[in-house]
DNA sequence: CATAATTGGAGAGTAGAACTATCCGTCAGT
DNA sequence: ACTGACGGATAGTTCTACTCTCCAATTATG
């Protein structure tokens, strides 16, 4: 299979395969003479696995790589690589110093305390969840924050099952990839349905309105 | 207040300021002589908004925009304005036409059926749903597609809490304010705390496995 | 087997996004 | 009166994610 024929099987440009396989996304093929390259099948399932992560998870092309060394590296746990694609879902952002923040922290620890999770503040989400809440108190947006243990409860539902999928049957390598896949589409099918979700429950309460206002 | 002062207010830049009231993301002042402008707290407001959508939302500033019309528009209900911020915070691709496609039309279209839920196809969500199920199909992802309603049963849970949260008390422009607010903020916390909740599962898991490996 | 098309690799070029810098003719504070 | 914003407009910058162009070496084709 040479870069023609990758390109035909999954819709990629044969430039942007070349721009991939330069930034290290897409290993190299393998040499048949000193300037000719053979790529199989596991070259195409890589190159689907970074159109999904990036057009449908949104991931940047930096993010993509992060993720995909450490489908690579053996030396990476699957437990490691989960906190990898979770780093790589969320936006980074340099953090303030202030009461906000402060507060906002006081408030992770709690939650976490009050939940009994085992993580710390080396996870991606401690992070973020600071940021947002102390952005959010910034704001004077409290109502959303006191959703802070609705939201928990939720995502305690969510994870074991998420966990679960990824069984660790097949090879290390596969199995990363799938986890690094949930995660990624994952997050993206819960924010469509949650999307949907509202509309619904906003769409019976304007229902409820006119029927209040007709009635 | 002058831009300066809007500046050392906000901690925003004065370039980047005239570069949103450039982009229409903030209205502009009051002018008091040909040349001369002033602003006031809802500027500062505004200005506060735009950098939680867009450093801790992750919006574009184009997708800011939108949903800041949507805020100052008196025309567009509580209901509408829902459906832009939710727009705003998926991923949008143009779609393919295949088989894992109509598949997972049906599949979102049955989930819709069997959860009650009163929307359509032109919810952003429906079309994400179905983006992210074709593309987990195209990865052999079937088991994160199997979470369908794990995931729905969650945002479900979630939903009713949320549009609670946006009470409509005050006037409409600042309910429409807190909700795209919630929508967007919350989006990120729910993503945070997922990579909590998993991470303490999967500590759980390995902790269970170097017990099972130790005993 | 001559020749046309492809390939791999490198480098430069491009488009869009989000600023940032520079001017310049006012205008406000001292 | 003069120094330092101010507003407005235009141009320039940086970054990202490609895309284009070359070119010598292959590979496919009539």
């Amino acid at each position: 299979m040479r870069i023609g024929d990758l390109s035909r099987e999954t819709g990629v440009s044969v430039a942007s395969i070349k721009y991939y396989l330069r930034e290290g996304l897409l290993p190299p093929g393998e040499r048949t003479s000193p300037n000719q390259a053979r790529y199989d099948e596991a070259h195409v399932r890589r190159l689907r696995l970074i159109r999904a992560l990036v057009d449908v998870g949104g991931l940047s092309i930096a993010g993509t790589r992060t993720v995909l060394a450490a489908v690579e590296d053996p030396h990476v746990s699957l437990h490691d690589a989960l906190g990898t694609a979770q780093a790589a879902v969320m936006t980074r952002t340099e953090p303030v110093e202030d009461d906000a923040a402060a507060r906002a922290e006081q408030a992770v620890a709690a939650l976490i305390e009050r939940r009994g999770w085992i993580t710390n503040e080396r996870n991606p989400g401690w992070r973020t969840a600071v940021d947002v809440l102390a952005t959010l108190e910034r704001l004077g947006g409290e109502k959303v924050a006191g959703l802070l243990d609705v939201y928990a409860e939720a995502m305690e539902a969510v994870a074991p099952h998420e966990v679960e999928a990824v069984v660790v049957d097949e090879d290390r390598e596969r199995s990363v990839e799938r986890m690094v896949v949930g995660i990624v589409l994952g997050g993206a099918l819960m924010t469509a349905l949650r999307g949907m979700a509202e509309a619904s429950v906003s769409a019976h309460r304007s229902g409820q309105a006119a029927a209040d206002r007709a009635g």
